[in-house]
RNA sequence: GGAGGAGUGGCCGAGCGGUUGAAGGCGGCGGUCUUGAAAACCGCAGUCCGUUAACAGCGGACCGGGGGUUCGAAUCCCUCCUCCUCCGCCA
């Protein structure tokens, strides 16, 4: 949610900045609402100080006996005319508040501007892409063959968009989860926490799949509770309504969770293989940070998300999105993009943002600056730290040898018992 | 699921329907004292909204959430939520 004090006095520069992400914006309900919202809030406002004072002066008067009917026929009334204007109070407040939860939040300055990735910025690359002397197979067949993946079942027990590792395959996922979280904790300083992975509507509307987002989101039929589409959602939640000490930040958290999506209106795209599921696994990264470090915050924790690229040897690119392909909290991302020789494609394998004090405002997470009265807003980043299936990918992708078994990286041998190779396995036993 | 109990400021804990934003204690901050520290003593301290140049004043709201009664509600009524205890069930 963006500032309305700031939007009442930047209300023509916030109108041009959303513009830049291509969406068109009409703010005059928020023109109209505010003005309005302020004129009867001093009327009503100067009411209750009336009725203050002259109840204050009936129970004075009552004390010494003296009878004050007619004050409290005319206090009476005053308090009709009250409720009335409360009542329209609230129902503009409500109004006010839906249209402001709607409002994306603003691109930083440093953000290319652009309608659509392809105005994405590239910052950097590292390493190089594989260059194999045979034509390497995309995931999903090499999964198949090695029987280390079971798509076929795992759309008869669930549906598309859902998948079964089975053996090396889900050895390897878990690995990839201990090595991650493991790199985080030991080296870069987060804590890990392990959170619900259903939340309720005011954690999703605090980081901001709510309200715009439901379609995207799994709603638990029979409850209040929402299955998180990333653990940025619990996470993040940590401290909603709280206020916190200046000499508490940066707060570092790291997560494993689940992720659920529809991916309502993404028919088609992605059909095959693990890229797409309504079902996923990520190790994400989560900052609290003082407003005035959140930018380098977000270089560090871009660096740390790319840290897991470079231990498992995978190529990758650092792309900075324009404004028009920035998610709607977000003020500013780094995405980070995988070499998948399968399919011959960068694929998006971590995203990392900085919300500045969109998600704070929303969810009420505060500081108190010291030698200074009165409380900021936090600002909040996260990235994923990576999306752990389509790190599986990449591996049996950039990995994979002629003879059609997959070599598996340094880091995680220890956290597969040791094992060096992934060669075809028994799967489970063969459909009739 | 059944039966009881409780929700007040960072924490603990008072609060006959009328200067109670809220006693007291702890903690925090500033100061006195001290070589320094502790102790003791003095003082300051909530959040949000509106007005405003102002994080100065002034006004309004907030005692789990929402609604009601009343001239006036932290205090009375209704409702929802959360937590605790006992029984049942359960990984």
């Amino acid at each position: 949610m963006l500032d309305v004090r700031f939007l009442r006095e930047n209300i023509d520069f916030v109108e041009e900045r959303l513009a830049a992400r291509g969406e068109v914006l009409d703010l005059d309900p928020f023109r109209k609402l505010d003005g309005e919202r302020r004129s009867l809030l001093r009327e009503t406002e100067d009411m209750k100080a009336r009725r203050n004072a002259e109840s204050l002066e009936i129970g004075r008067l009552r004390k010494e006996g003296v009878d004050a009917a007619d004050r409290m026929e005319v206090v009476r009334g005053l308090g009709e005319r009250i409720k009335a204007n409360d009542e329209r109070l609230k129902s503009i407040e409500t109004e006010l508040r839906e249209f402001l939860l709607t409002v994306p939040n603003l691109p930083h300055d440093s953000v290319p501007v652009g309608k659509d990735e392809n105005a994405n910025s590239l910052v950097r690359t590292w390493g190089e892409k594989p260059d194999p002397a045979f034509d390497p197979l995309p995931h999903w067949e090499l999964g198949e063959s090695l029987g280390v993946l079971d798509l076929p079942r795992a759309a008869r027990m669930a549906g598309a968009r859902f998948s079964v590792l089975s053996g090396a395959g889900a050895l390897l996922e878990r690995a990839l989860i201990s090595f991650m979280l493991d790199l985080h904790t030991r080296e870069h300083g987060y804590r890990e926490v392990l959170t619900p992975f259903m939340v309720n509507a005011d954690s999703m509307l605090a980081t901001g799949q709510l309200p715009k987002f439901e379609e995207d989101l799994f709603r638990v039929e029979g409850g209040q509770f929402y299955l998180i589409p990333t653990a940025e959602v619990p996470v993040t939640n940590l401290h909603r309504e709280e206020i916190m000490k200046e000499k508490d930040f940066p707060l570092l958290y790291a997560a494993y969770s689940p992720c659920f999506r529809r991916e309502a209106g993404s028919h088609g795209k992605d059909t095959r293989g693990l890229i797409r599921l309504h079902q996923f696994n990520k190790v994400e990264l989560v900052k609290f940070t003082l407003p005035e470090n959140s930018y380098e915050e977000l270089e560090s924790l871009t660096r740390d998300a790319e840290e897991v690229l470079k231990r498992l040897g995978l190529h990758y690119r650092v792309m900075s999105l324009c404004t028009g392909d920035l998610g709607f909290s977000a003020a500013k991302t780094y995405d980070l993009e995988v070499w998948l020789p399968g399919q011959e494609s960068y694929r998006e394998i971590s995203s990392c943002s900085n919300f500045e004090d969109f998600q704070a405002r929303r969810a009420g997470i505060r500081y108190r600056p010291e030698g200074e009265k009165g409380t900021r807003f936090v600002h909040t980043l996260n990235g994923s730290g990576l999306a752990v299936g389509r790190c599986l990918v990449a591996i049996l992708e950039n990995y994979q040898q002629k003879d059609g078994t997959v070599l598996v990286p340094e880091v995680l041998r220890p956290y597969m018992g040791g094992m060096e190779r992934i060669a075809r396995e028994m799967g489970p036993a063969s459909k009739s």
